[in-house]
DNA sequence: AAAGAATATGTGTATATACTCCTTCTGAAG
DNA sequence: CTTCAGAAGGAGTATATACACATATTCTTT
């Protein structure tokens, strides 16, 4: 149809369509969605989603640096740099010049580590529970195709 | 495994399942990713893909407000209140108080509207190239779970 | 060793996002 | 008509996000 021959009508219906069938749309609302729950369960740990991921993640990665970082969270390098201001912050993770001195390590501190004990239970709790609503094989596809689709992202 | 015992084996091994684990960090990962390729597609339109999404999801709805807004959208209030004034201040959307003078009723303009058109075959071009890519029935699943999700959410 | 290329990061700016508190307005109860 | 509860929205604050530009450091080439 498009946009040729454009009344209320057809745009009412064009609107829907489009939201309906936009890939980026229905992923950013979800997602939006999604994280106010994530958020809820990590408040008694002071931690939004997006700190616990990128905790978990500096927790993993043992003298890591923020470019490296970037690559795996696919995440924009200012982006984690300001992210990783905030847990600093907190005293949760320590940043500090490298050897090579255009580096700054990241790694988790011992009071990162006691929150991430603290939390790990609670982001259990959410998993669990979207896995009995949604099904357990539904999770699962749906982080296949979620996972099949950054890689090609990734790969532009 | 837990955290009990916990040494830099384990801690690697941890992080690593549950970044592949967690649907709120999974959904939010390529939800950046995504947004960048629809971004770069709107370019030439100076939108962005949230603002694609906002200005159809008007487009759609003559006479509403704000709050009408949000549910569909599954967006935060204030949130919206806020991505409507950026369209406002481009042309693209008109805000005007309504009869019940605590309403702002929002609707699209001539401007807008020829923005839309233009943007239109862009939104079209991105969703084809990902069909293309990553499967029309893959694209088909993602959505259908991804709605799921959302509705699913919305009840909370 | 000096110059220039390449790398790693920070900063300025703008948008996106949500929570909390505040103001304004409407409508209902009396 | 007054009061008061509820509705609609704005503003303050903090984080998340990315792009463009600037800076510092290392590496490479001559």
């Amino acid at each position: 149809m498009g946009l040729s021959n454009l009344d209320q009508e057809n745009l009412k219906e064009l609107s829907k369509r489009t939201g309906n069938a936009c890939v980026s749309f229905n992923l950013r609302k979800t997602s939006r969605l999604l994280s106010q729950l994530y958020d809820q369960a990590f408040k008694s740990v002071c931690l939004k989603g997006t700190q616990f991921s990128l905790l978990m993640a500096v927790a993993g990665n043992k003298d890591s640096t923020i470019g490296k970082l970037c690559k795996p969270l696919g995440m924009e390098r200012s982006t984690l740099s300001r992210n990783a201001a905030v847990l600093q912050k907190k005293g949760l993770i320590a940043i500090e010049e490298g050897e090579d001195r255009r580096q700054q390590r990241i790694r988790i501190t011992d009071s990162g580590i006691s929150v991430l004990r603290e939390a790990l239970p609670l982001w259990q709790g959410v998993q669990e529970s979207l896995a009995r609503e949604l099904g357990e094989e539904r999770i699962k596809n749906l982080l296949e195709d979620l996972q099949s689709l950054s890689r090609l992202l990734k790969m532009k």
